[in-house]
DNA sequence: GTGTTATCGTAAAGCGCTTGACGTAATAAA
DNA sequence: TTTATTACGTCAAGCGCTTTACGATAACAC
């Protein structure tokens, strides 16, 4: 969009001084009313005539010039690398509640695997954020984000160190997923992964891997389909290593996500093969369209509306004092479907 | 989220105060040279001082105190109701591709089938956005709305005179579908709405029933299902709905979305209900899930991506003239597979 | 009565940037 | 040479709000 000056003329704005008149008072005891700082400054009497001048002119404090003199907005930050994946609405939906009216919510979208580019990172800071939330971040974006704004890390396992970070309980969910698979006589397990090399695809694989060689299961390879979109690239990636998997006596094949494990169900009854008679398949996340598939999917749910809010409390934990905020793991639970039956 | 004071101080930043000193110059030309208004105004010479400075310090412009001094921010605002459906996650993509850098794109989620109240307009308002898009508009909505910014609705067919729309080429896509179906040699359909009363769900009943007529084919009954998010909903409403159906002869069903018609898929499947042979079922969208569902869904492509960039472009024009802009229709084209093969 | 404390109000100084008005110098036109 | 024009720069007045510092008044104790 071209940021050419506008055609359209804005209507008279209606300001604190106008509703001070109405009041019959200042301009700064309007702003005292108006955020609740009245205690010991401002009479009742005063406040009862603000709060009456305020709702007949329909007064709303003007956010831009309010976060101009208070030196931050009320904008919160969500860096993500695609919202195409329905997993993400989820996560939208629980950091919109745990904000409520307040705080908005400003999007930055930056396509898979990618992070924002140094220069988007500073226009972001020049909004002076109330706080950033962000997805899948990469060492480089780290290091370009000034110590602007609180920030608070989603999914990110490991991360632990650099920023506040709010995590899934994978580990939980994943040796529920074994246990089950172990429990169906599964004892060589294959794994599709993510081409995204994120923190959580990182530790989804490894503890997948430890996993299995704990229960004494076979781990068998590790291809990787190139997006949490689009389940095509992971029906391709199965095509290519099914005879391998086959040869080598795969019998449950564990997906990166949900998404990919659409892929995998579509390329498999592509090719004959049964699921589950002749594969169990699972994912994570336990979209909406995991219980229509057929075969029904079997999933670790990652519970994304409890990682936006978590990661708001984590955000105004920071808030509120500097000491740094730990916050606790999500559940991450195993939902058994047709795809293992 | 509380709106507590902060405990975390907030670092120095960098004004335009400094890059006019380091230039040798005035903040005045500072801004002029940042916002490219050089034109007659200031000297190469000073140009490349003031840019060399700007690089040197890492000055970016404050959005907030810009935005204060021009009047209106680099926010864009969307109005949506719900983000769980991945088709808004290509909507917004769109957007933000059109948008550019310069701009921001704000998120509001009122919920399905709502509309943000009074009071949140209010605060959408007071961010005095550059734009504000919205898709599934109500009357109550359009009527607190002040005439604070340019305004774009996004899929609101018969809206066109309230506000500048971007709509679907809908007739074209049902058109497409209804031959698809005729051809078939289907002569009795039944079609399953959407429960959320907007405009293009409106308009999609409507152009089915009567195209259906125009083809001397037999429109046969509405029962709506809830959710556009989760396909259950449909299963439900297809469930109870399939007697009459089945008794009346109907051998197609139409459905308001692809996630209406994934849950008509899983509960035929449930039902031992063959699709396509017993029943063939189409969907709207063609949501990526829609080549991995089995049967395959026939479906209309509605371009979500092509909406968000129209509804910016809209924006932009309104931005430059005054005069009414009248955005084209986007194509929406028949994509025939196997649940009607 | 005086001194003390608590309560309440407001003036005014910013926050950092944009922009119209104005001044000056250099160049062109008369 | 005088006058008009053009090119550059900067001043300074906002944009609308928040908050500190200060004064004024009232209440209270002594």
């Amino acid at each position: 969009m071209p940021r050419t000056s506008a055609a359209v003329p804005r209507p008279r704005r209606i300001t604190a001084a106008q509703v001070a008149e109405l009041a019959g008072t200042s301009v700064a005891t309007v702003s005292l009313v108006v955020n609740d700082k009245t205690a010991g400054r401002v009479s009742t009497a005063n406040i009862e005539r603000v709060r009456a001048a305020v709702d007949e002119l329909g007064y709303v404090v003007d956010h831009t010039a309010s976060s101009l003199a208070r030196g931050t907005s009320n904008i919160v930050i969500l860096i993500a690398p695609d919202l195409s994946n329905p997993f993400y609405g989820r996560v939208i939906s629980g950091i919109k509640d745990e904000l409520g009216s307040e705080f908005q919510l400003l999007l930055s979208i930056t396509g898979e695997g990618r992070n924002p580019s140094a220069a988007d990172v500073h226009r972001l800071i020049a909004l002076r954020p109330a706080g950033i939330l962000v997805e899948a971040p990469d060492d480089a974006f780290l290091r370009d984000l000034p110590a602007g704004a609180p920030l608070v890390l989603l999914d990110a396992p490991g991360r632990e160190t650099q920023a506040v970070t709010v995590n899934f309980d994978l580990a939980h969910g994943i040796n529920a997923l074994l246990d089950h698979l172990a429990e169906r006589g599964h004892t060589r397990i294959g794994y599709l992964d993510s081409r995204t090399r994120t923190e959580t695809f990182e530790l989804r694989r490894i503890l997948v891997e430890t996993g299995a060689a704990a229960r004494g299961m076979e781990y068998v390879s590790r291809p990787e389909a190139a997006s949490l979109i689009d389940p095509d690239a992971a029906a391709e990636a199965f095509l290519e290593h099914w005879p391998a998997w086959r040869e080598s006596g795969v019998t449950a094949l564990v997906c990166a996500t949900d998404s990919h494990a659409y892929g995998v169900l579509k390329a498999a009854r592509d090719l004959g093969v049964r699921v589950p008679e002749d594969l169990a398949v699972t994912g994570f996340d336990n979209l909406p369209a995991s219980a229509i598939v057929s075969p029904a999917l079997t999933t670790v749910e990652l519970p994304g509306e409890a990682l936006g809010r978590g990661a708001v409390r984590a955000l105004q934990a920071q808030r509120l004092s500097p000491e740094p905020v730990t916050a606790p793991l999500l559940g991450a639970t195993l939902i058994v479907r047709g795809s293992t039956a």
